[in-house]
DNA sequence: CGCTATATATAGCAATGCTACGTATGGAGG
DNA sequence: CCTCCATACGTAGCATTGCTATATATAGCG
């Protein structure tokens, strides 16, 4: 996966990661990479600063714990967040839909 | 559309643009304007340094005109540029598989 | 004669994610 | 015991990228 291409598109990612329940950083980058198969494995001096600006947004809020020993600190979406997820799945759609277009790929993906 | 969210996949819009036969740079921008229904309309600031970069990069190459007393430069595909359109068709097939299974969007946009 | 569309160009900016590094704990394996 | 790996978090600085703003020039319309 080309590295510049998730550009714009990664707090959607972490709002939707968190969208079924709290989660910690690392926690969130596990389920990303799961979610997507290997596919999206965001180093983590990606996923800290990006949980970092949404909670600064009021995307999320964390708090600290400690969980056999190591300290965590577990996101969960605000009302703010949750409206701003709709809104980063309604670009996406607009946007795939364009460059789909564009491209002229006329499949999409399977949607296993 | 957020601006960002392009970030990436623009030189792969602008080979696909020029897959079905040669165009200058300010028809690039009109047919891929029509092609997404308005979605992408890149300004001028985008697309020219844009071509100048796939040219440079040989993935495209350039030739002046002068039609109806205004200058053009007319680009057309390299071998080279068509591999990397299939490249940038593979990646892009992958980079949405994998951000659709993220943003549990299970939906593709209708392929109207 | 001014405005708009066509046609191209570049300098400088803002945003974004990555690289590289640093800190710390717990458990597994030698 | 000691090393290594996975877990868990953090930041400074960088590279890339597309956009904003601005500039030039021609043709055609009202």
């Amino acid at each position: 996966m080309r590295a510049e291409a998730l550009k714009g598109h990664l707090d959607g990612l972490l709002l939707a990661a968190l969208e079924d329940g709290p989660l910690h950083g690392y926690a969130v980058k596990e389920a990303l990479r799961e979610t997507t198969e290997g596919r999206i494995d965001l180093p983590t001096g990606t996923v800290y600063p990006a949980l970092h600006r949404l909670e600064r947004a009021d995307l999320i809020t964390g708090s600290w714990s400690v969980v056999g020993g190591r300290r965590r600190r577990t996101y969960e979406l605000t009302a703010a967040g949750r409206t701003a997820l709709s809104g980063e799945r309604a670009g996406w759609q607009e946007f795939a839909t364009a460059v789909t277009a564009a491209l002229g790929a006329r499949q999409w993906p399977a949607t296993t």
